[in-house]
DNA sequence: TTAGGGTTAG
C-alpha cells in the first residue's frame, strides 16, 4: 500500500479507480503517477509508484519519465532524479525533448543551475518549454544576467517568446529588486502586445511592488481590465509588505465586494498586513472568519502568521499558548517565527525552547542555530555562543552570509560585510566616514548591541560601519541622482543599528531611502521610517 | 498521459 499523502481527496479517488482496473498498462501507470505529482504533495508516493511499475516489467515511456522527474525535482536529495534519468538513458529515450525539459527543471528546482545548463545544452532540439524552463531556473536562482542573455537568444532563434517567458523574467527581476530590468521588460512586452495579459499584469504588480515601487504596482493593478484572485492577493501582499495595512485591508474588502473569492494565500497576506503594524484584534478577527465565512481551513502558514502577530508585539506568552492550542502539531516554521520574536524581545528562555523544537524537526537548520546564537550574544552569554558555533562547525553548517545590493544603471552591485572588492570601494568608505561623523553630530548613537562578537566597544563601532546595508546606501549616495529614492535590498532582516543610522542619513542628505529586507519594506524619509520602528 | 508561468508567512 502507498504511503498516505496530505493532498485532497481527488488523488485518493484516482487511486481507487486505478486499483479497480483489472490490468495496468503504461498509460494507466503514467496517469496515476501524474495525478500524484500534480496533487503537489505526493512526490514520494509518485516515485514509489514508478518503481512499482518498473518491477512489474512495464516499460516506462517519455511521458512517465517526464512526470517522475518532476516529482524528483521536489525532493531534497538529487540522487533519485539522477538514477531515474540514467534509466531513461538506458532505455534510449533520454534525448526525447520532454524528458530533457523535465531534467532541466528538476535541476533548476534544486538550485543546481550548472547541471540544468548542461541538460539544456545537450538537448538535441530545444523548444519553447526548454527555454522557459532554463530562463525560469536562472530567474528563480537569482541569476538574472544569464536569464536575460538567454532571453535575447530566444528572440534570435525564432521560437517566439511566450507570456511565460516574460512572467519568469519579471519574477527574476523582482526577486533581486532589479527595477530597471523590470521596466525594460515592461516596455518590451507592451510592444509585444501583452498589455492586457492577466498573467503578465500580475507578474508586473509583483515586480514593481517587490522592487519597492508600490505606486507603480498599484497603477498596473488599476489599469487591468480583468482581475483575478492573484491580482488582488498580489496587491494586498504589496501593501502589507510596504506597511500600508489600512490600504491592504481596504483592498481585501473591495475584493470581497467584487465577488472574488479569497484563497489561502490571500489570508496569509491579510494576516501579515495586520502583523506588520500590530493590529492584533483585527488579525484575530480575520483568522476566525477565514473558515467560517470562506471555508478555508487554516494551514500551518496561517498559524505561523498568528504566532508572528502575537510574538512581534511582545505577547510571547500568548503566542506560546496559541501554539499549545493549535489542532496541528507546530512545525519548524511556527517555532522559527516564535524564535524570531524571542530574539526581538530578548526572551532567552522561551527562545531556547523554540530552537530546540526546530532542531528536533530540522536538525540541520542553520537559521535556528544562528538565531539562538544571536539571542545569547545580545544577552552577553558568550560561552553559549561559542558552544553553538562549535556545534555548527561540527555539523558542517554554514550560515547564510548577510548581503545587500542596489541596482544602478541596470547593473546590480552586491556588497558583503566589510566589502573591499568593489572598484569604488575607496570612495564608498570615504563617504561612510563622512556620513558617520555627520550623523553623530546630529545625535546618532551607535548601538553596539547589534555587533554579535565579544570584542571591545570601540572596535564594535567600526564593525557597525562595515555592515553591508550601510555600504550599499553609501554607494547609492555617490552614484545616483539626488532626485530619485535610493532602493537597497538585503537578504536578511535589516540590522537595528543600520535602521537607525539610515534614518539619520536620510535627514542628513535629504534623500528618500527604501530598504527591502527579508521581511518587509522600510520607506525612510526625513528621519522617519514607514515601519514606525516596528518590524 | 508529458515538460514551462503569475500571489505565500520569516
Amino acid at each position: 500500500m502507498y504511503a498516505k499523502c496530505a493532498a485532497d481527496g481527488s488523488v485518493d479517488d484516482s487511486r481507487k479507480v486505478f486499483e479497480q482496473m483489472p490490468e495496468h498498462n503504461v498509460m494507466s501507470w503514467t496517469a496515476i503517477i501524474t495525478a500524484y505529482v500534480q496533487s503537489g504533495e505526493c512526490d514520494k508516493e509518485a516515485i514509489e509508484l514508478f518503481c512499482k511499475m518498473i518491477s512489474g516489467h512495464i516499460r516506462p515511456n517519455h511521458f512517465s519519465f517526464s512526470s517522475v522527474l518532476k516529482a524528483c525535482g521536489n525532493l531534497s536529495d538529487p540522487y533519485t532524479g539522477e538514477q531515474v534519468y540514467s534509466y531513461a538513458v538506458k532505455l534510449g529515450i533520454a534525448s526525447v525533448n520532454c524528458v530533457g525539459n523535465s531534467l532541466i527543471s528538476m535541476y533548476a528546482r534544486s538550485g543546481r543551475m550548472e547541471d540544468a545548463r548542461k541538460a539544456f545544452d545537450i538537448l538535441f532540439e530545444k523548444n519553447l518549454v526548454s527555454y522557459n524552463a532554463i530562463v525560469d531556473g536562472y530567474a528563480k536562482n537569482l541569476k538574472s544576467e544569464e536569464a536575460f542573455l538567454l532571453f535575447n537568444e530566444i528572440a534570435d532563434t525564432g521560437i517566439g517568446i511566450s507570456a511565460f517567458t516574460f512572467a519568469s523574467l519579471l519574477s527574476g527581476a523582482a526577486s533581486i529588486g532589479a527595477m530597471g530590468k523590470g521596466e525594460q521588460i515592461h516596455g518590451r512586452l507592451l510592444k509585444g502586445g501583452y498589455k492586457s495579459n492577466q498573467c503578465i499584469c500580475n507578474a508586473l504588480i509583483s515586480m514593481y511592488s517587490r522592487c519597492g515601487n508600490i505606486e507603480a504596482a498599484f497603477q498596473v493593478f488599476n489599469e487591468m481590465e480583468d482581475r483575478n484572485v492573484i491580482s488582488w492577493t498580489s496587491m494586498i501582499t504589496g501593501f502589507a509588505k510596504h506597511g500600508f495595512a489600512t490600504r491592504a485591508l481596504e483592498m481585501f474588502h473591495k475584493m470581497l465586494e467584487t465577488g472574488t473569492k479569497p484563497n489561502e494565500i490571500t489570508y496569509v497576506a491579510v494576516l501579515s498586513a495586520c502583523s506588520h503594524v500590530g493590529m492584533i484584534s483585527e488579525g484575530q478577527k480575520h483568522f476566525n472568519s477565514m473558515y467560517k465565512e470562506h471555508g478555508i481551513v487554516p494551514r500551518m502558514e496561517h498559524y505561523a502568521c498568528m504566532v508572528d502577530l502575537l510574538g512581534r508585539s511582545g505577547l510571547l506568552v500568548e503566542a506560546m499558548e496559541f501554539i499549545n492550542s493549535m489542532p496541528l502539531m507546530a512545525d519548524a516554521l511556527v517555532w522559527r517565527t516564535l524564535l524570531g520574536a524571542c530574539r526581538v524581545h530578548g526572551n532567552t528562555e522561551l527562545g531556547r525552547h523554540a530552537a530546540e523544537m526546530i532542531l528536533e524537526q530540522e536538525p540541520d537548520d542553520p537559521a535556528a542555530y544562528i538565531l539562538l546564537s544571536n539571542l545569547h550574544a545580545s544577552a552577553g552569554q558568550w560561552k553559549d555562543v561559542v558552544k553553538i558555533r562549535k556545534s555548527m562547525k561540527e555539523r558542517n553548517l554554514i550560515k547564510e552570509a548577510g548581503c545587500s545590493w542596489i541596482e544602478v544603471e541596470n547593473r546590480v552591485h552586491r556588497f558583503h560585510v566589510g566589502e573591499t572588492s568593489h572598484p569604488q570601494a575607496w570612495q564608498i568608505y570615504q563617504e561612510l566616514d563622512q556620513l558617520a561623523s555627520k550623523i553623530k553630530e546630529m545625535g546618532y548613537i551607535p548601538d553596539t548591541d547589534f555587533v554579535l562578537h565579544d570584542i571591545e566597544e570601540e572596535q564594535k563601532e567600526q564593525f557597525l560601519f562595515q555592515h553591508s546595508e550601510k555600504i550599499a546606501v553609501a554607494f547609492g549616495l555617490i552614484s545616483t541622482s539626488q532626485s530619485k529614492p535610493i532602493r537597497i535590498f538585503k537578504n536578511l532582516r535589516v540590522c537595528g543599528d543600520c535602521h537607525t543610522a539610515i534614518k539619520y542619513i536620510s535627514m542628513a542628505t535629504g534623500r528618500e531611502i527604501v530598504v527591502r529586507d527579508s521581511n518587509r519594506f522600510h520607506h525612510i524619509k526625513n528621519g522617519v521610517c514607514s515601519c514606525n520602528d516596528y518590524w
